[in-house]
DNA sequence: TGTACATCAGTGAACGCGCGTTCACTGATGTAC
DNA sequence: TGTACATCAGTGAACGCGCGTTCACTGATGTAC
């Protein structure tokens, strides 16, 4: 049957804000395209409505988590104490016990760089998440603010791996205590 | 046809390291049994007369990796400057192109993290790690052994991941350039 | 030492299943008159 | 305003393919005598 022309966009959003949950919790491989639109509140069907492969859903996800991580990013003050937040936020088990809220490079980095066309969009990602970082807080010095976006982003990404890849929740808390502390400095 | 008896623990370390390789290279989920076996130089038949599953196999691989790093560290002199080599080594656009003979953390953290068995195995080969790295250097003070050798494994993986991840060469080798930076301080 | 036979790792066809994708069909919406 | 009809997103059965896994068979090796 025909349907209300306003909702196509709200469901095709839909789409894409629970593809870019599931891919983050558990890969872009291992999440089907019907759990996808069951998630969504559709069948499988009519998935082909929306887009051309399951590909092209993934590197929509990716493109549409650059806006959702510039505007998280930006609810913490730009102030030294808003990026503190920032930091013990990242490296809280909350976060770690969230992928699919969470980081997405810390979530399918690896994954995400075996595939081209996903690779591009997390290059876009990246780059995003690194001007976003060095514009909004504020870094010893300007000219230093860049260097220490990427070194900061990267040892959390690190971090964040490991406390996941941990069966042992201590061995998992004392990875983000260091890397917390490493940081505070 | 009977084979020789002392060929099949050959072949079954072949199996091993192949599929060490290849899950490194290409993700757990992504090769085949058949891949993996051709690549020892076997059909796909006779993968179980080696293991009883596909999920043995990873288990395998990522224990079998325990003693591999253990002795690639050890390689390097017990010195600062064996540290700092192994340090530059990590990070090196070498390791990056390599995920196949690298660091499995990088290459297969996030994955491995889904998966109970391997997330039981990872725990081991993390714990291994940090010991090596912990007794093997000559770090600050031995109280904080430990904990500067957590901080820097983490630090290299993210930088390896964020370095894998991105299609541009200048911004990837930006970023293991600032990590590098950032740890020879 | 020589002969007969049991063993068992390796082979490759086949099975079952789940996936991405396709397609004929549906029927409320929006439009033409 | 009312009526007839074309539209097109959604449905669910079906297709084709590749995967992990199974299995009947092979035949050189190792053993029994």
């Amino acid at each position: 049957m025909r349907y209300p022309a306003a909702e196509t966009e709200k469901k095709h959003k839909r789409i894409v804000t629970q593809g870019a949950r599931l891919f983050r919790e558990r890969g872009f491989e291992d999440v089907t395209v019907g759990e996808v639109m069951k998630a969504a509140g559709l069948t499988h069907g009519a998935f082909y409505n929306h887009f051309d492969s399951k590909e092209a859903l993934m590197t929509e996800c990716v493109e549409s988590l650059c806006s959702v991580v510039d505007g998280f990013v930006r609810h913490f003050d730009p102030s030294a104490a808003g990026l503190d937040a920032y930091r013990q936020h990242y490296l809280s088990p909350t976060h770690r016990d969230s992928p699919g809220a969470g980081c997405l490079m810390a979530a399918v980095g690896p994954e995400a760089s075996r595939d081209p066309a996903l690779k591009a969009s997390m290059t876009t990602y990246l780059r995003s998440y690194f001007e976003t970082l060095t514009s909004h807080f504020p870094w010893s010095s300007k000219r230093r603010a860049r260097s220490q976006a990427i070194r900061l982003y990267a040892s959390m990404v690190g971090a964040i791996v490991l406390a996941r890849a941990v069966d042992d929740e201590d061995l998992s808390k004392e990875i983000l205590a260091e890397m917390r502390d490493a940081l505070s400095t």
